[in-house]
DNA sequence: TTAGGTGCAAACAATTTGCCGTGTT
DNA sequence: AACACGGCAAATTGTTTGCACCTAA
């Protein structure tokens, strides 16, 4: 744990938020600014293998880092790409797992709509 | 539908894989091969614009493309990437809408696995 | 003193775009 | 003539990598 990477580290865990690389560079930069564009990717890769924090693939736009260790759904909006928590009620993936007969070794379950903020934008 | 249009969208419905745009590029071509890659790209654009084919988000490899037009999940393989569809129950999703609140306009569920040919290969 | 990490810049992969020509209506 | 689209190549975007230097165990 360089202090780079704390760095990194400390602002994926200081806000729910579900920041991309180069908004996590941005942050971090402000409080140090000699660090690289490449260190950053470098060591969320890092954070990601070590399962300390999240990828989340995002359509058409850049991956996003969760600070939540365990799997679980997301909450996109359509029009501005923020993304929110869900909690997944419990067993709720069991019957299409039972109904592969194989094992599964993880998901990914994201839910679109169009956020509230959007949402009045749009009138 | 132009002759390049059609023949892209024909190669998709021919079979249930679901390629990348290299894939579909490289396929086309055999038939026409004068066909640009920009040219596949575009109209693999529209014709998912026009809903008449699904595009698939992958995580950390390009993109794929799905004949099948409604939502549905689908099973990855996390070796080889290969994606197969799957059948969602009824209303499996409807406890996480029904907590929203909210109108749900999408999803994406992929369930990861290891495939038997991968599972098999790895001994 | 050596393994791992950094900054920097160049490289890369996937995809998009500008431009200009061409076939169609 | 208007226009949508194709081919081509250059541009963009997001991300990765090679390299030389540095630093803490």
């Amino acid at each position: 744990m360089t202090r780079q990477r704390q760095l990194i580290y400390d602002i994926i865990l200081a806000a729910p938020e579900h920041r991309t690389a180069e908004e996590i560079y941005d942050l971090a930069r402000a409080e140090m600014p000699s660090l690289a564009r490449g260190t950053v990717y470098r060591n969320l890769g890092l954070l990601v293998r070590d399962g300390q924090i999240r990828k989340l693939e995002m359509a058409d736009a850049p991956a996003r880092y969760d600070r939540e260790r365990e799997a679980h759904p997301h909450l996109v909006c359509q029009r501005c790409g923020r993304v929110e928590d869900l909690v997944l009620p419990e067993g709720l993936l069991d019957p299409l797992e039972k109904g592969l007969g194989e094992p599964v070794t993880g998901y990914d379950l994201k839910l679109y709509h169009i956020c509230p903020a959007c949402r009045k934008a749009a009138n």
